[in-house]
DNA sequence: CGCGACGTTGATTTGCCTCAACGATTGTGG
DNA sequence: CCACAATCGTTGAGGCAAATCAACGTCGCG
């Protein structure tokens, strides 16, 4: 079960094997149905979650009533609300299964003492945190500047194998757009390149 | 020279006075006029910057040559690329000093010697990094979810201070709105509250 | 003094949203 | 297993918020 978690960490930084050990005795695993969730707003989310089959989107709902895709994760990625999660204040984000998925998620309280038994272990979340601040500067710079057709561009070089599995509606509101805005980006990218 | 640096960091975290002793001593200073640069794009950014004096804006420029900041900076703040810093990639930002201003700073290697001598510094910088990523992600929902008159709102609201220091056509470059536009939404705001 | 930076205002344009309708596909309950 | 509903993507029409373009007044600085 924790063969592609212990892959993904050792990317990063090695442990020996009692520290395995002791990281695998912590870890737990939880299976979604397709439409459940994961993380909803106003819970505290007190998890960080490693995806091993499925796919998951996290999103904002404003006063409107309308969601605003964040983020999706799919097999080998971490999500998580980070903010809920660090501050310990009730999230913002809904983290909801768009397939039938499974997760393999570590609790805060377990988390911490991994951090004072497996020192290298900072390191590895320090690198987790990095990603995503980067990753949100990233998006940031890009939403300022870049027009719908090219950030659709952007993202799908950047998530190709995600772009194929989610429905085009939730690519649109992570782009920002109306869904028939990013069908009409579409005619005329297929228009352009063929 | 380091008494509000030193004060800035005793809010987060207790060092002994000997680990203080050490910090300081791998402080630097620099002094910027206005209009001068403390990082380019295309640099590599090396050092974390506490301003002690003045005033910064990050910013990125897109390829049409437009300005879109940020983030700023006044004194008791930190800021760089952090992106830059932590990667070692050519920073993606520009800082520039929007008055006379003056720094203080510590270089990365510097800095990861601290991480090693003073272990609570490791705390403290990912307290930096985690603030770093909470208000990018707010500032991302925002950006989504708000008009361009309730960012500005909530801006006033969060950087009050700062609004009164800066250009307005910065302000507006922040919140991604045109100099014009937010001319407008300034008019019809005072109407409305006179 | 004269120039440039900054903010304001008006006129025009435009990119995107909203609303509405429709076909195709998927899912579900009788 | 079929019929009906729900979901999803597409297309068209109309409207609006904000960008762009342009002109002008004011202030501060070299």
């Amino acid at each position: 079960m924790s063969d592609l978690i212990l892959k993904n960490i050792r990317r990063h930084i090695s442990m020996t094997s009692t520290e395995e050990d002791l990281f695998k005795s912590l870890l737990k695993h939880r299976v979604l149905r397709k439409r459940y969730f994961l993380v909803q707003a106003g819970d505290i989310c007190r998890s960080e979650h490693f995806v091993t089959k499925g796919c998951f989107r996290a999103f904002a709902t404003d006063k409107e009533g309308n969601d605003h895709n964040l983020m999706f994760a799919v097999e080998d990625w971490w999500i998580s609300d980070m903010q809920s999660y660090l501050t310990g204040m009730p999230a913002t984000l809904n983290i909801e299964a768009l397939e039938d998925s499974e997760v393999i998620y570590i609790e805060k309280k377990d988390l911490d003492r991994i951090f004072d038994e497996i020192p290298s272990f900072n390191k590895f979340f320090r690198l987790l945190l990095q990603n995503a601040f980067i990753s949100q500067q990233q998006r940031i710079l890009s939403t300022i500047s870049n027009t719908a057709e090219e950030r659709y561009a952007m993202f799908i070089k950047k998530y190709a194998i995600i772009e194929q599995r989610i429905p085009q509606h939730h690519v649109a509101s992570y782009l920002g757009v109306s869904p028939e805005t990013l069908s009409r980006i579409r005619r005329q990218w297929q228009e352009k390149t063929s």
